[in-house]
DNA sequence: CTTTTTCTTTGTGGCACCACAAATAGCACT
DNA sequence: AGTGCTATTTGTGGTGCCACAAAGAAAAAG
């Protein structure tokens, strides 16, 4: 039985792939493209031609629309092990997004029609594919019942815990958010001013809720943060 | 050639099995349940098991959400030829809306393990439901952007136009929104108060942009209505 | 037809949040 | 270590929208 190859071990992580046998892992890997883009550059801009379909290996990215006025507003972070570009594989026309390196990213890339070709070989992609946007949708409507309903710090405080839940490092400050993060960013995600989020925050950290810093959130007091959620 | 049965006929006009051949047709058919929903009655509830999964073949269905301080938001309304309930073929546990017949309605129904089974026997049933999922995204996101960015009358102006588009039905008055349709509904779908959408309807109706009712919109001037939408 | 229920309108007051300006602080680069 | 850029803080004023109450109108029920 000859040993895996270095290629195929990686893959193998992926839970977009679980199901596979090292031969399929073995076609994928040999179609796939490493691509390598640095911190603020772009993996690809709002309504560019859906090409690829990216994994992210290593580093942080975040997907932004833009909106009426100048404005835009940040949809999620993603993060290594996370697929990004899947309308590449659908044959979407275009990008609904862009997807901006907040930090030195690594990527792995397949063209939308080789992808394709590998969710029609192997039904099992499909169903990964299936089961997150699954999850991606009720992550969506989550976000629009609190848009819809709650007050700013409630969102500014959810948007902190679930950082600090896919990215969170423990540190002996709390629990360090491991990404460039700045108020405006928070404002973006939570549909505010990062006037009102710098408030906050200030406000949060006095109160020893939070540890705040130049595009730096640590969460000290996740359960006093939770407080602020709901009535 | 056999005559096609009348079961069969009625699915092929379902995009969901558009790609299958009469004989799987068939099998899919006769698994079928036909369920019938009056008025006001739910499909199901927020939290119950997620068992069956539906294609609405009459009436209009509303999806909601319970929200904190209960509220409630409305997801979106279901109309003829909608899956609603997929996440019974997707191993979930529980479904995460209400559904509840806003007109008297029927629904073919399928256990959610028996549409798991003819998605991996047919592998372009899991690509339409992909396909579905992935414009359900982009509906979602367009909302985010909209609660995020712009204020209540673009909101309620874009909501008038989706309903219009989809649940349309030209009258000498304009396009009337086929289905009951009260203040309160349109709040819970652009997140804001009852008493706001009133004012709003009632300044566009001396307007003359919509023709409003008890329970009841019309859109007279589709271009007018556009121009509220943002800046 | 009358009564009851439900939906809608309308007024008043208040506040959460935004908009803009200007000062301050922290980081990166040489 | 200085210098310039960018991120953040903070003050002031304004307003869009909510909250609640109460009356009015339309439909449903009897």
């Amino acid at each position: 039985m000859p040993e895996l190859s270095r290629p195929v071990r990686i893959l193998q992580e992926i839970s977009l792939f679980r199901d596979l046998d090292p031969v399929d892992l073995g076609e994928i890997a040999h179609a796939a493209q490493y691509v390598t883009v640095r911190r603020d550059a772009y993996f690809f801009q709002e309504g560019d031609p859906a090409e690829m379909f990216y994994i992210l290996r290593r580093g942080r990215v975040k997907a932004t629309q833009a909106a009426p006025g100048g404005r835009e507003i940040l949809l999620h972070f993603v993060l290594p092990g996370d697929i990004f570009g899947s309308m590449a594989a659908l044959g979407e026309g275009t990008y609904p997004m862009a997807t901006q390196a907040v930090h030195g990213s690594e990527a792995l890339a397949w063209e939308g029609p080789t992808m394709a070709a590998f969710m029609a070989n192997h039904p099992s992609i499909s169903l990964h594919i299936l089961a997150n946007y699954a999850s991606t949708v009720e992550d969506l409507r989550e976000r629009i019942r609190d848009l819809a309903t709650t007050r700013v710090d409630s969102r500014v405080a959810r948007a902190l815990l679930h950082l600090a839940e896919q990215a969170g490092w423990p540190t002996e400050e709390g629990v360090l958010i491991d990404m460039r993060l700045s108020r405006q960013d928070l404002a973006e995600m939570t549909g505010t001013t990062l006037y009102t989020v710098s408030r906050i925050l200030q406000g949060w950290d006095r109160a020893g809720l939070v540890q705040v810093g130049r595009q730096r959130v640590a969460v000290r007091d996740r359960e006093g943060l939770a407080t602020m959620l709901a009535d």
